[in-house]
DNA sequence: CTTGATTCCGAAAGCGCTTTCGGAATACTG
DNA sequence: CAGTATTCCGAAAGCGCTTTCGGAATCAAG
């Protein structure tokens, strides 16, 4: 691989290893004009450090982990691509490298953020999708390794956290609906271990308080984060004496499973029933009708998330890093008024 | 980070280092009794061989690369996240390390593959995405690191690749809108110097040909990768004198735009005019109608591809890593008979 | 011209682990 | 029981780089 040392870089120079190593550093005590022979003859020479030995030499590791959600669903993946891109672009100032680590389950999850850790391969972590109680903070914590979560959790006072407004974003949906003149308003809502869930829901029962409207029971479907469940959960609410004529998703995968269950009923999205999701991922323009939804900003997520983070590992507090965007609402074609029968 | 060193744990043993390394790596000259009393004592002292000092001293990264494709669109991210999995889940049979290599464009990226090899961080390279003439393939064979390309080059002959077979597929799409009765079908075919859009491009024509039909420029629109180019490939389509009752299009995301151009002309995907996608993305379930595709599986091809590069790594032949798999039909609402104008 | 302050570079130790080699202790032959 | 094989472990040299420290050379100041 590597075949020019340092040791065949000062031979040929004529000088130490440790002069040259230290002119390649912008080491104060070496005169510009052997630092710019060295740099140059690096480069002829094309010499790369080796990094096994510069880590070992320096004890770090240059190099952050993002821990990869496990069961990651084909449709909530657009936030890998972008993530991934930010990580990189913000490590890449620094030429820090970004291993994934890639966990088959929870344990394992904990096993290798241990790993990784310990063994000093990585100087922080970030982790998507907390739980409220997730153990991956508390165990990060333990360890002692810095780290940015994507998504608050239940103590995220503690730590560094990069988060959309989830609870914002909801009671603004449910609100939105009010507005169109909507008092039937249904959701189906995630799996509330997931803190964004827990957040989602929260905010639109508050939208619906907002506005002066009772909690039902009955208009709180659950289900998980598939369009499976999107569809099971709105044929259940479908099935009600009274279905709502409006229905907020947690997700844009579940809305989509929510609005086949309303054609196969006969039924039209946006018309018998309000539909918005959650996520704004572009599919949903192409969807029938194109899905009217809560979008988040993630064009630069990722960036902030790794610049959040190498700020943790130079030793900021990590209270100090965190991080709140909020979701807009982008409107397509399933939200309307109540339908009055006509047209 | 990691408190316990060799040194510790030989000390507290009362072995050398030396012994108590061989006895954690399985030397044979190691009594399978101190073998175990080393093993119980490390997991007890929460023992983590030092990463970047074991690979300096092996001189092995353990470790492999992922080139990520910059400007990755969103919707040929579903990829991303299987690939990344089964590449993690290859590795860590292994407990060998992926780190992502994100660039900013093609020069970065070859800068980026160089610095990787060369600095000894990575045993080996994935990239995706291949060029037909892929200067990162001549980049790595120069350079001398193993690698496989996820999709074939003009010379791929000579390394290690994965792929599905573009030609095929395509060929297969054609057939069977001929079988249905077409005779004037189209094409969106992608930007030519991806190996995968001049192999399904050369599908497409193949197909054509099988059925005794001719080749009409006029009906070989081009585009980008993005729904954007395909809604402007098929308006161009639909404005000719006489349009085609069929088109086929290099990716379900092209398709997607495609229809969209059709719905506008107050047609219906799959009566007036029938489209067959590439991808077998799940959201074409959801479109307007569901998406007919040739879907790729994709499943486990991350894990194959990581199989496929440890036997590199480990010497094989590269030349003897090499994996074409098929796509198959999946035929949903937008592909049917020519129109007769009833219905 | 001497003294003290600067510049600049070499020497050497060390980062934490692996691996070859040799030798002491034990076991096996006849 | 001498002699040869085996087991098992310690000693030591490195992997390729960084970093502290000290000293030779050069400079400015008296």
């Amino acid at each position: 691989m590597s075949k020019v040392s340092l040791k065949a870089l000062s031979e040929k120079l004529g000088l130490t290893e440790s002069t040259v190593s230290r002119a390649l550093n912008n080491y104060a005590d070496i005169s510009e004009k052997t630092r710019e022979r060295v740099r140059a003859t690096a480069a002829e020479m094309g010499y790369r450090p080796n990094s096994s030995a510069r880590r070992l030499a320096t004890g770090n590791a240059e190099c952050v982990g993002y821990v990869l959600p496990w069961q990651l669903g084909h449709l909530s993946e657009p936030f890998l691509g972008e993530l991934l891109e930010g990580l990189g672009a913000a490590l890449s100032a620094r030429h820090w490298d970004l291993t994934l680590a890639v966990a088959r389950s929870a344990q394992d999850e904990l096993a290798i953020i241990s790993r990784l850790a310990q063994s000093g391969r990585v100087n922080g972590l970030v982790v998507s999708r907390t739980l409220t109680h997730d153990p991956r903070v508390e165990h990060m914590q333990s360890i002692g390794i810095p780290f940015v979560t994507h998504g608050r959790t239940a103590n995220s006072a503690e730590h560094a956290w990069f988060d959309i407004d989830n609870f914002s974003a909801f009671r603004e949906a449910v609100s939105h609906l009010c507005q169109l003149g909507h008092s039937r308003i249904a959701t189906i809502r995630g799996p509330l271990e997931y803190n964004f869930a827990a957040s989602r829901h929260a905010g639109y029962r508050r939208g619906l308080l907002d506005h002066g409207l009772d909690l039902y029971p009955d208009l709180e479907a659950k289900s998980d984060m598939s369009e499976k469940g999107g569809y099971r959960a709105m044929r259940y609410l479908l099935a009600l004496e009274e279905p709502p004529t409006a229905v907020v998703c947690v997700s844009d995968s579940v809305a989509l499973g929510a609005m086949k269950a309303i054609r196969e009923r006969g039924w039209r999205p946006g018309r018998e029933v309000s539909v918005i999701g959650y996520d704004g991922l572009p599919l949903g323009e192409h969807t029938d009708p194109p899905l009217t939804t809560m979008a988040q900003p993630l064009q630069t997520a990722g960036k902030k998330i790794g610049e959040m983070l190498l700020a943790v590992v130079d030793g900021k507090e990590p209270a100090s890093q965190q991080e709140l965007w909020s979701a807009t609402l982008e409107r397509r074609d399933t939200d309307a008024p109540p339908w009055d029968g006509r047209n």
